[in-house]
RNA sequence: GACCCGUUGGUCAAGUUGGUUAAGACACCAGCCUUUCACGCUGGUAACGUGGGUUCAAAUCCCGCACGGGUCACCA
């Protein structure tokens, strides 16, 4: 790298953060800081029909909470390179002054086609079978013909024109050497729109090459766009960056593209936040799709993802978004994490209040020091066996409202009842007059202790205390869930237990 | 339809210059551990779309076919 590397991620706020988004604006991140380059946020905001409000701070928003961060952008500004949105660039006649110079030099051309009449080419064409192109009508037109257009007050867009039989090609990162023929690209393209917005392939062009943006990586959409880019670099004569185009996210479901309609998979980072995924694993995750790096080690914190990033390998076929993986590797990190830790990403969800599970802990009316207190005894009974945050939420809610819940006694039957009501009745007579702080350690030696003195041990011990406290036979340490539960709450399960039986 | 790209076990996915016992993970199965569940550990089943070449040797290179995908806007 002989140049200092400077890459963007450059949304358009039509929307709020994909997956696909964070993956483009994620290996840009990981490309910068592998480099010691600089990482630029833009804004391509140029079609203000499709704009949504709020999509940009989301954008940035959800950035941040996934670890992408930028070192220029709106928030802040280089002056060299500033503004940072097109809209502001386009004012400042960034882009005209550039389609003006091509125009001058003859390569580029005003277009007085109406809107009607491509539409009327296109499906004549699409109709006869062939490729939408435009023809460069009025690349010839006379005079006359663009006096009366002009006295018709025809609004006219400005289109690039492109040498004949061309070759447009260019080393990716991922894809290796691509090429196509400049008459394949569906003739001149607009590169200013009639109402004076730059399109996007001529934007971004402008903007990359005043930015000094010597990598453009970005979703493999846009490789049919690759090609008219380079013409408009040709064109203006100066030297593109390298680009990198990232496989695009398939849905295993579908076999295509991940889309916004696909219900079965969650899209917006934000959702996965809600959900309970850690940054952490999002971050690995995405990290995997479309790239992989030597070896076989897979879960990858940031700082390893930076150190261990290579553009060379960067996949050029799809990414599969394999939801099991991500649950196994999110449930890695939750094992791996802290239980103080956990009980504060758990806090943070629950005081967003942006699910049900998270509803539910707030219905409690607990305050945030018992609700926590609550959360860490849960988090380490639990911590090992869950793939993502809102499931602990779930169980703290269970548990703190063991009382409501209709538990199943079924279970009981497998069991001699003398010896089950024998080990109940110890319990409650060892339990009733401890006191709410007693420890999982205390509630082991207890059972063991009630086990020798009514002669039960083994399964015909545990079994009854795990339907008596869980309505299952089956629970995880069933002395560490006594620990959560207040005593009045251990005496009225046992209670309701031996009610059952009698 | 045109132009580009892809095709490795049930799923995801290594395999950058042709020679590998064709990694690894998820899932699954078995064993160990454990009161049970889960975790953890050990082991196991299972793959190069298809037809032709080139070569001593092809998952890897070339051509055809099939299948899949991306893009064909005054959207980005």
């Amino acid at each position: 790298m002989d140049k200092k590397v400077r890459v963007r991620y450059a949304p358009s706020p039509t929307g709020f953060l994909h997956i696909g988004n964070a993956q483009s604006a994620l290996f840009n991140y990981l490309f910068a800081r592998h480099f010691n380059g600089t990482m630029v946020l833009r804004i391509e905001d140029t079609d203000i029909a499709r704009n949504v409000p709020h999509g940009e701070e989301s954008q940035m928003e959800n950035l941040h909470w996934l670890g992408v961060d930028w070192d220029e952008g709106p928030d802040k500004p280089n002056p060299k390179y500033a503004p940072y949105h097109q809209t502001e660039r386009n004012k400042e006649g960034i882009y005209h002054k550039y389609v003006q110079k091509l125009i001058d030099e003859g390569k580029a051309y005003y277009d007085y086609t109406t809107e009607e009449e491509l539409q009327k080419m296109r499906e004549e064409q699409k109709a006869k079978g062939e490729t939408p192109r435009y023809g460069g009508h009025w690349y010839n037109a006379s005079q006359e013909e663009i006096d009366a257009a002009k006295a018709k007050g025809i609004k006219p867009s400005v289109r690039l024109h492109l040498p004949k039989d061309h070759t447009l090609e260019w080393d990716d990162w991922a894809l290796g050497h691509i090429s196509f023929n400049s008459d394949n690209l569906g003739g001149d393209f607009v590169i200013e729109k009639n109402n004076g917005m730059p399109t996007y392939n001529f934007a971004v062009v402008i903007d990359d090459y005043l930015m000094d943006i010597t990598d453009c990586l970005r979703g493999a959409d846009h490789i049919a766009n690759t090609p008219k880019q380079i013409a408009v670099y040709e064109a203006l004569g100066v030297d593109h960056p390298h680009f990198c185009h990232i496989s695009l996210i398939f849905n295993p479901a579908t076999g295509k593209k991940l889309s916004k309609r696909d219900k079965n998979t969650l899209q917006f980072i934000s959702q996965y936040h809600r959900h309970g995924y850690l940054k952490e694993a999002i971050f690995n995750f995405i990290a995997f799709l479309g790239w992989s790096p030597v070896g076989e080690k897979e879960i990858y914190s940031k700082e390893e993802l930076i150190k261990a990033y290579d553009p060379n390998r960067m996949s050029n076929s799809p990414a599969y978004f394999d939801q099991h993986k991500l649950d196994w590797m999110n449930a890695e990190y939750i094992k791996k994490m802290s239980v103080d830790e956990l009980a504060d990403r758990i806090m943070t969800l629950v005081h967003e209040n942006d699910s049900e599970e998270a509803n539910k802990l707030n219905d409690l009316k607990m305050s945030d020091d018992d609700l926590r207190a609550l959360l860490k005894k849960v988090i380490h009974i639990h911590q090992r066996d869950v793939y993502k945050l809102i499931e602990i939420m779930d169980y703290a809610w269970f548990y703190a409202t063991i009382l409501d819940q209709d538990l199943s006694y079924d279970d009981f039957a497998n069991f001699d009842k003398d010896e089950t009501l024998a080990v109940l009745n110890g319990i409650k007579d060892a339990v009733k007059d401890l006191s709410d702080d007693t420890t999982p350690d205390a509630y082991n030696d207890l059972i063991k202790k009630v086990g020798k003195d009514v002669n039960v041990k083994g399964q015909k011990l545990y079994f009854p205390l795990n339907i008596a406290f869980t309505g299952k036979s089956s629970a995880p340490q069933i002395n560490e869930i006594m620990a959560v539960y207040p005593v009045a709450t251990t005496v009225k399960l046992l209670d309701k237990a031996i009610a059952s039986l009698n």
